[in-house]
RNA sequence: GGGCCGCUAGCUCAAUUGGCAGAGCUGAGGACUUUUAAUCCUUAGGUUCGGGGUUCGAGUCCCCGGCGGCCCA
């Protein structure tokens, strides 16, 4: 509503023609006692129930049966005795609606002809026949306007720009079947993953968006202020910290699905606001996790797909059944560099790594942080199907627990697919003495390259001082999920993303 | 943050070397009782993203800015 023009102003003088025809036709309806915005219609069918009862019906048939429909007009085909409409619902079904002057009268055609546009909501009553051409159709007997579209839809066959339709994400739904069936797409796979999580006795719970101190993370910020208290909060980068304190309550299997907030850069794969799953099992380790993770992948992909088949928006299959390759991060590293690289190559060797394969190394990094800078240029764009990439070097995993029998790496996983990081896990560090180590050292690592020094949550680590029983953790993004199963970019599978200001 | 590409009618897009800004759909008027993106006749519709510059002349070339997309960091 922000461009509208203010009502002292005339409206008339400034719009498109089209748009003041329609706002004409409107004033025409009020001059006449007809709202064009009514409370209702008495609709006593859908357009998909008129379909599925009447799916068998022969051409040129009249069946006596009376009923009132809705929709929107999306085709409109005007001749001088015989009006057609396309209807549509909600659901995307469509269905023709016919008036004849024999059967409406001459003034309600008339009525029809003059005031009813593509794009406006109307409804129908009458027969249900079929046409000489075989089409399903309500012949009418009365026809009302149930809210009169002042805007044009625009042009139905060819693709809205991509702007636009983000912009726009409305229009977008109306005229574009793919866009309603993201949506769906989208509210079934964080149905099934709901579906799956409580049929394994986890428990939904909601943790703090807005956070006195940021952490379960690396990224900067967003920054908001609380009168009230007279301190700023941050929103959540993760629920990582607060769903750990559950663990330590005795929630043992738990699971949040909610937004996260980064300060971030934008692009085909980032959004400053994502939606993520994490969950937390006590007893369970980066192995359970792993099986959890495929499940709930593959439930998804069924309960939307009906298959573990998943077809991309370019049309190309992939299968995401049975189990997945699994790789370590050293092991794969090693394999596409063609020379054995461990957790201990020393950093001199791994920055000749770098230069021979143009990588610019930043001076911050340390040797795990190179090798897997090195891992994401060198191998993660080679992984299509899901993979998972285990054993992380310790220093860069501040909150999982080390290797059980690899010294200087970390139980933790990465799950890729689609060239995209799609999920990550661990066995959960637990010993509250070394947490606290960590996170210092991760505080003085924060306050030296930022001004934003990131404090020392304190009461996480007492929590962790009551004990937290041995675990394991994965966090998911559900925007990316969603890309790996449609094949679609992150701002198609989000319905209203960020955009600037127009 | 850097590079490249784009922004023209309500929508999707044209416009040759710098030389009258166009098409389809949509809209308006008319014809049509079986259409399916209906068809046929007539017709309207523009601050070419904004600002500045070069030029007899700029949608087109140059500079600054805005928005979008792609690639890179």
């Amino acid at each position: 509503m922000t461009e509208s023009t203010p009502a002292a102003a005339d409206p008339a003088e400034d719009l498109p023609e089209q748009m003041r025809v329609r706002r004409s036709k409107r004033d025409r309806m009020l001059a006449d006692g007809v709202e064009p915005y009514p409370l209702s219609y008495p609709r006593t069918a859908t357009l998909a129930e008129i379909r599925e009862r009447y799916a068998e019906l022969a051409t040129d048939t009249a069946t006596g049966d009376i009923v009132s429909v809705t929709g929107r007009v999306i085709f409109i085909r005007n001749s001088g005795k015989l009006c057609f409409a396309t209807l549509r619902d909600g659901d995307g079904t469509e269905l023709q609606a016919m008036l004849s002057l024999d059967r409406i009268g001459a003034e309600r055609l008339e009525d029809w002809k003059r005031l009813v546009d593509l794009g406006d909501h109307v409804g129908v009553t009458g027969e249900v026949i079929t046409s000489r051409r075989g089409e399903l159709s309500v012949l009418a007997d009365s026809w009302s306007m149930t809210a009169k579209a002042l805007r044009p839809l625009p042009v139905a066959h060819r693709p809205l720009s991509e702007e636009a339709r983000v912009r726009q994400r409305y229009v977008d739904l109306i005229v574009r079947p793919q866009a309603r069936e993201t949506v769906r797409t989208r509210a079934g796979v964080v149905r099934s993953l709901r579906d799956s999580l409580h049929s394994r006795d986890f428990l939904e719970v909601e943790t703090p968006m807005l956070q006195l101190l940021h952490g379960g993370a690396a990224a900067r910020p967003f920054v908001t202020h609380s009168n009230a208290l007279d301190t700023d909060l941050y929103l959540r980068i993760a629920p990582e910290l607060f769903l750990k304190r559950c663990v330590v309550g005795g929630i043992e299997r738990v699971f949040e699905i909610n937004r996260n907030f980064r300060n971030e850069g934008v692009d085909s794969s980032h959004s400053p606001e994502f939606a993520m799953l994490e969950v937390y099992q006590a007893y369970a380790d980066y192995n359970t996790m792993a099986t959890l993770t495929r499940e709930l992948v593959q439930e998804a992909a069924r309960a939307t797909f009906g298959s573990h088949v998943v077809r991309h928006a370019d049309g190309e299959e992939y299968d995401l059944g049975g189990q997945w390759r699994s790789v370590t991060l050293y092991g794969s590293l090693s394999e596409a560099l063609g020379e054995e690289v461990t957790v201990s190559t020393d950093m001199a060797r791994l920055v000749q790594y770098a230069e021979k394969h143009n990588l610019p190394v930043s001076p911050k990094w340390g040797p795990g942080k190179l090798a897997e800078e090195l891992f994401e240029e060198l191998v993660v764009p080679n992984l299509v199907l899901p993979t998972f990439v285990r054993d992380y070097p310790e220093e860069t995993s501040p909150l999982t627990r080390a290797h059980r029998d690899q010294p200087g790496l970390a139980e933790k996983w990465d799950l890729y697919a689609f060239g995209v990081e799609l999920a990550t896990a661990y066995s959960e560090l637990v010993d509250p003495v070394e947490q606290r180590e960590r996170l210092i050292r991760q505080a003085q690592l924060a306050a030296k390259g930022d001004d934003e020094a990131m404090r020392l949550d304190e009461d996480f680590l007492r929590a962790m001082e009551y004990g937290m029983p041995p675990s394991g953790g994965m966090g998911m993004g559900i925007d990316r999920l969603l890309m790996a199963l449609t094949g679609l970019g992150i701002r198609e599978t989000i319905l209203y993303p960020l955009v600037r200001p127009e």
